[in-house]
DNA sequence: CTTAGTAAATAAACAAGGTTCAGTAAATTA
DNA sequence: TAATTTACTGAACCTTGTTTATTTACTAAG
C-alpha cells in the first residue's frame, strides 16, 4: 500500500539527483555550457527524462537559486545573537564572504550567473534575496541607533556594505584573486572588513 | 599600383563593419542572443563571409574586449589631473563604475566571465589589468602621503577599494539591482563612494 | 496468474545556432 | 582572352534545448 508513498519518494529523489548533478556542473562550467545531455549523463538517464521532472533548463536553475538563498539566510541568522552592533555587522560581513567561499557554486548561481529568461520572474525571485537584505538593513539601523553611521542614508549604507562584500566574494568565486598568494586572501578580507568599519 | 593597398583597406573596412554591427547587437541583446546570422544580415553578407575575417564568434568579442580595455585605461587616466588625492580617488572610483555601466559586455569579460581558454592568455590578460591596479595603488599612496589612510596597509586599502567598485559594477552588470528603480542607481553609487571616503 | 491500464523512460526528431567547405563569381594577372 | 587568385555564398554538419511517438516496467483488478 505504500506504493503511492514510495513513488512520491522516488520522484523527489530523482528531482534531487538532477539538482545535485546540475549544481555541480553549473558551478564547474557555468550555465551556458552545461547541457541537458550532460546532466542526463551524470544521472545516467536519457535527456527526455529530465523534462518529466523539470519544465526546462531554467527551472532547474531557479530551484538551485532558491535553495542557495535558503542556506544563505540561515548562515546570516547565525550571527544575530551578537550584542554589539558593530561586531555584529562585522560578523555579518564575514559570514557573507565565508558563505561564498564555502559554497562557491551556490554563490555563483545566486549573485553572479547570468539569469536565464530575462523578464519571466524578475520580481518573484528577488523576494528570497530581500529577506537577507532586510536583515542587513536591520543591523545597520541598530548600529545607527547606537550612534554609528552618522549622517549616512540607510539605503546608501546597505548598498555600500552589500557591494563591498559582494565585490570580495565575486572576485574570489570567479578567480580574480589568483595573483595573490592563497594564504593572504583570508587576512586580506579580514583587513578589508576592518578598513570598511572605519566608515561606520 | 594601389591594388594591394586598396585590398588592405577594404579588408580593414570589412573587419570594422563586422565589429560595428556586432557591438551594436551585443549591447542591444547581449552576447548569447546575438547570432552570426544576425551579424551577417546586418552587414548584408552571408554567414560564411564573417569567418573569412574572424576565426569565430569569440574572436569578434575579444577584439571588442581589447578595445574596451583601451577605453578603460584611458578613462582611468582622464582623472589623474585632479590635484586633491581624495577627490581624485573618488573620481577614479566613479570612472571605474561608469565604465562598467557604459560597456557592460566589456566589463563582463574583463572581470566576471570565467576565462574560456585556460592558461592561454591568463597572464597576458592580467598584465592589462595590472596597469590599472597599479594606478589605483599610486593614487592611494599619494593620499597616504597627504595624511589619509592612517594605519592602513596599502595592499588592504587597494583590495578594499577594488572590491568595493567591483561589487557595484558587477551587481549592475549581472542585473542584480533590478529591484531598485533605475533612476536611483546612479545616486546610490555616488552616495556609496562618498560613504566609503569616510574610511579614508 | 493474466491482462488491461497507467506511469516512467527512451530514442528519434525538430529547430536554431556556430562552424566548415565545396563550389561559384568576381577581380586580377599574364 | 585565358588562367589564376581572391571573395563570397549557401548548403551541410554538429551541438543543444525541447517535443513526441513508442517502448518498457509496474500496478492492480479479475
Amino acid at each position: 500500500m505504500g506504493v503511492k508513498e514510495r513513488k512520491e519518494r522516488q520522484k523527489t529523489e530523482m528531482r534531487e539527483a538532477i539538482l545535485n548533478a546540475a549544481l555541480k556542473l553549473f558551478s564547474e562550467e557555468g550555465y551556458d555550457s552545461v547541457t541537458m545531455r550532460k546532466i542526463a549523463d551524470k544521472i545516467e538517464y536519457s535527456v527526455g527524462t529530465i523534462y518529466l521532472y523539470y519544465k526546462d533548463k531554467s527551472e532547474i536553475f531557479y530551484e538551485l537559486h532558491n535553495r542557495g538563498f535558503g542556506e544563505f539566510y540561515k548562515k546570516q541568522l547565525s550571527v544575530q545573537h551578537i550584542k554589539d552592533p558593530i561586531e555584529r555587522l562585522m560578523a555579518h560581513g564575514e559570514a557573507y564572504v565565508q558563505f561564498a567561499m564555502d559554497y562557491p557554486e551556490y554563490y555563483d548561481v545566486m549573485f553572479i550567473s547570468r539569469t536565464p529568461s530575462k523578464e519571466l520572474k524578475k520580481n518573484e525571485h528577488w523576494i528570497e534575496g530581500e529577506r537577507t537584505y532586510d536583515l542587513l538593513k536591520l543591523n545597520i539601523k541598530q548600529a545607527m541607533e547606537a550612534g554609528y553611521f552618522k549622517g549616512v542614508d540607510l539605503e546608501v549604507a546597505a548598498f555600500s556594505l552589500w557591494s563591498f562584500v559582494h565585490g570580495m566574494a565575486s572576485l574570489y568565486v570567479r578567480e580574480r584573486l589568483m595573483m595573490m598568494p592563497t594564504e593572504f586572501i583570508k587576512p586580506l578580507i579580514k583587513g578589508a572588513l576592518q578598513f570598511l568599519s572605519r566608515a561606520y
